[in-house]
DNA sequence: CCACGTCAGGATGTACACATCTTGCGAACA
DNA sequence: TGTTCGCAAGATGTGTACATCCTGACGTGG
């Protein structure tokens, strides 16, 4: 397997455990361990851990560690603000074509939705959270527009599950199936700008009931 | 001198150094040679390597060398056109308030932009752009708006000097003049909404000029 | 003269030993 | 008993030797 490959892999991997909670926020990720529980030495996984500082998802502290950081508030606010926008953008800039098989895969996440619906589970939710990211991803015809909003998803998303307790987990679970539901119905009428909108809303109404736990 | 103030230093360093096309498109960067002349060992500038390579502004090659990367004419149409969005979001975006030391420097603007046009030169012209991009990211209040813009500028404004060999310097310099002038009148509005449509406009226009020519 | 295999040179990638820094425990002293 | 100093342990940062890989030059055989 080839450096860039590994290094890929690797970069995902801790990325995950990051976003899904496994590693909290404080968390200090031990490199050795890490390289150890990897099969590496120290070299290549610094080079990892040393993308993940340059995104801000965690901190090395010289003879400390490295550390998972924490969202701050103000920072969250201006991060959601900008992907409110940016959601809006991917309906008009140059938005992928509408496929049979796009279509498809949303009726999917309807399904697996409601299936979610039936058994509300935090992890679940955050593993269809990322699902539904990575989908609508593929709808973004602008890789520099693809790229930012990776980067700003993310850095934010952890805040999502934090939260998650004093949400009702239920009533996010219909938020999210509502959403998918307009979604469909805007790719079946090929409208990307109606998805960009529709995604927009929801970003915007995501953000007022997160604001209001915190 | 902390290790993270030289990582940043060294970055800047060769960042500028390829925006400025001391090293162009193509240009092998020894690992070995750039760490003698900055004093340090290889690994910590891998680490700055590194940073650069996952902004995509060099590209490392095992066994062949540190590639300075180029810019293709697709990936350069979806940045600007991203660039356009973003510029006018920095005016609506949470602006940053708008002081008598912004008017003052706007107006020295002005005047090294006049100097500039007296004795064109390239590397000035290059320079003159940079400190503008500079002041304009002072307006932005929107730390992740300001984050993204950054890095796409610095992605692509390479392009332009490559092709100003083919572009009307002496035009190039009179929209310049014509940008911040009309920015300098929006600034003393207090209308920072306009200042963002003005930016877009001109991006916009720059881009057009530029197409023409490639 | 061309095609191809071989090999040497030099580059990045990796591993490891050591330097440097932070933290917390513990002993000594007021 | 409380406080303070010192030091040991463990973490990240750095330097260096070595592994791995690409490229181009060279030589050889057709």
């Amino acid at each position: 397997m080839s450096a860039e490959t590994r290094h890929e892999r690797l970069y995902h991997e801790l990325r995950n455990r990051i976003c899904m909670l496994d590693y909290p926020p404080g968390e200090k990720l031990g490199e050795e361990a890490l390289a150890a529980e990897f099969g590496v030495s120290r070299t290549p996984l610094r080079r990892v851990l040393g993308r993940l500082a340059d995104e801000g998802l965690v901190e090395a502290r010289h003879g400390v560690g490295t550390i998972v950081t924490d969202v701050d508030a103000r920072e969250m606010g201006q991060v959601y603000a900008l992907r409110e926008e940016l959601a809006q953008l991917s309906g008009t800039l140059t938005p992928a074509p509408v496929t049979s098989a796009t279509i498809a895969e949303v009726r999917r996440f309807i399904h697996s939705c409601e299936m979610l619906a039936e058994a509300p589970d935090r992890r679940a939710f955050a593993r269809f959270n990322m699902d539904w990211f990575a989908f609508t991803q593929g709808l973004i015809g602008n890789e520099a527009l693809a790229e930012v909003s990776e980067r700003l998803h993310f850095r934010t998303t952890r805040i999502w599950l934090q939260a998650i307790g004093r949400l009702d987990l239920n009533a996010e679970i219909a938020a999210f199936r509502e959403e998918i539901r307009q979604v469909a119905t805007a790719l079946e009428a090929g409208d990307m700008a109606a998805v960009g909108m529709i995604r927009r809303a929801h970003v915007s109404m995501s953000y007022r009931r997160l604001s209001a736990v915190m």
